[in-house]
DNA sequence: ACAGTGACAACAT
DNA sequence: TATGTTGCCACTG
């Protein structure tokens, strides 16, 4: 629940905190980044424990909305309250959402972090 | 200690 | 392109 020291989630968290405004990225990039190329799920198990956060100052928000699934397209499951929600959001940020909720990886793809940042983040 | 869970990903059909 | 299947993994009771 609430843990103290550098886990997983948390170095998600951060990594994600990077991700510009206009820009998406996956969440298996970002395991991989993390040095867990098979923690796709995990990733998105994480940003889904985001909306368990109490209203806690000391949280950072994180844009969890630019993280999308490998083919460029949201996968939240609930459409009316998720995936339709997240898709606005990005809109909101320059990013083009085609009415069935696929973005253009090309266009919008995030660089991602270099080594130093990474180290910085998983030390 | 261990089985269940899920906002993934790659591959098959 | 659209499903369905299988492998993965961190976190949870």
């Amino acid at each position: 629940m609430n843990d103290q020291g550098p886990n997983f989630y948390d170095q998600v968290y951060a990594v994600v905190r990077r991700i510009p405004r206009g820009k998406v990225t996956s969440y298996g990039r970002i395991a991989s980044m993390l040095g867990h190329p098979n923690a796709a799920r995990a990733v998105g198990y994480a940003l889904n424990a985001l909306k368990d956060k109490p209203d806690d100052p000391t949280f950072a928000p994180v844009p969890w909305q630019r993280v999308v699934n490998s083919q460029g397209r949201i996968s939240i499951v609930n459409r009316e309250h998720g995936a339709n929600v997240q898709a606005k959001i990005l809109r909101s940020e320059g990013v083009v959402v085609s009415e069935d909720l696929r973005i253009d990886l090309k266009v919008y793809l995030w660089e991602g972090l270099n080594l130093a940042e990474i180290e910085e983040i998983v030390k």
